[in-house]
DNA sequence: TTGGGTTACCACGACC
DNA sequence: GGTCGTGGTAACCCAA
């Protein structure tokens, strides 16, 4: 059949390469799933984590916290970088 | 060594099951780090996606809809008409 | 008194005029906060809304299309019925 | 003219308060204009400090250093505060 | 069980 | 094109 019925178009459509959209379509709803999945999975975490006695906020806090610091020293680094370049001290890191 | 020195606690400390905490926070880590690199997965097919010729936001906007019921879309599209209807901004459809 | 104590620096301090900074520093934060009030306000009119029953997220759209240049949204919907029909999505509009 | 022509309804429309949502319509964007408005101001202002010779990337880091210490500073506030209610020393604060 | 407040994530737009 | 800041949406938690 060289017109698809409706609800798969396989060619072209409207000037519109149908099978390469509908791949991108599924690759990115495949990793969406994927994504969250390990979300799930976090959130189990936190709910072990709550019922072993820990709470869950204060976890959640420290999680950012870390996060936060190791966000702070990236860009410090950068920017330590940043100057050793201008100033030519290179070798200095 | 019964006293575990200054930054690494492996028993009780104040009462706390440090080492419990720690395996919270290094498995809650290791799996937010997984989904970063998901999540960075999705935006090379949406740079790649660009790069074919496709509008990546309007690619968004398919996504987008697809994951939510398809009553709700319909009863939001619905509301949406109704209310545009009644303020007269139907070119806004 | 030449040497201002500390916790308030009126002159050049390292070279930096001190004064012209917190100036900048204190009209930024003023005009911030106003900025902050302004968007609570938003946020009541849409509370008030609710309450009188109106969709919230329906009319947030609304909002959101009629700040958009009418020729861009005319050609942003108008792509996205033609990647839906290429793929078959048409129930999504 | 009982029936307003398109472009314009008063009434009930579609069983809708069409004023009523009108208003509400209005009332949103005014607020949204004026808060542009200061948004607009306080880029300006950065724009005069750039002109003056600051560094506008650190000033703005000033800005948000300061907002997110007066945060910490207000959630410690509300944290004490919880603790004296629990303990029943409200007399302290 | 649901509604409302809070929080975190994500996408969009502005600026450089 | 890359970054930053902001706004919206959806998830979670608590209270009723």
């Amino acid at each position: 059949m060289r017109e698809p019925g409706p609800g798969h178009n396989s060619g072209d459509v409207g000037g519109i390469a149908a099978d390469r959209l509908r791949s991108f379509v599924e690759r990115i709803e495949r990793l969406e799933e994927e994504k969250k999945g390990i979300a799930d999975d976090v959130k189990d975490i936190y709910t072990e984590a709550k019922g072993t006695g820990f709470d869950v906020k204060v976890l959640r806090e420290i999680i950012r916290k870390r996060k936060q610091d190791r966000e702070d020293l990236k860009a410090h680094n950068e920017l330590l970088s940043l100057y050793c370049a201008a100033l030519g001290y290179d070798w200095l890191l």
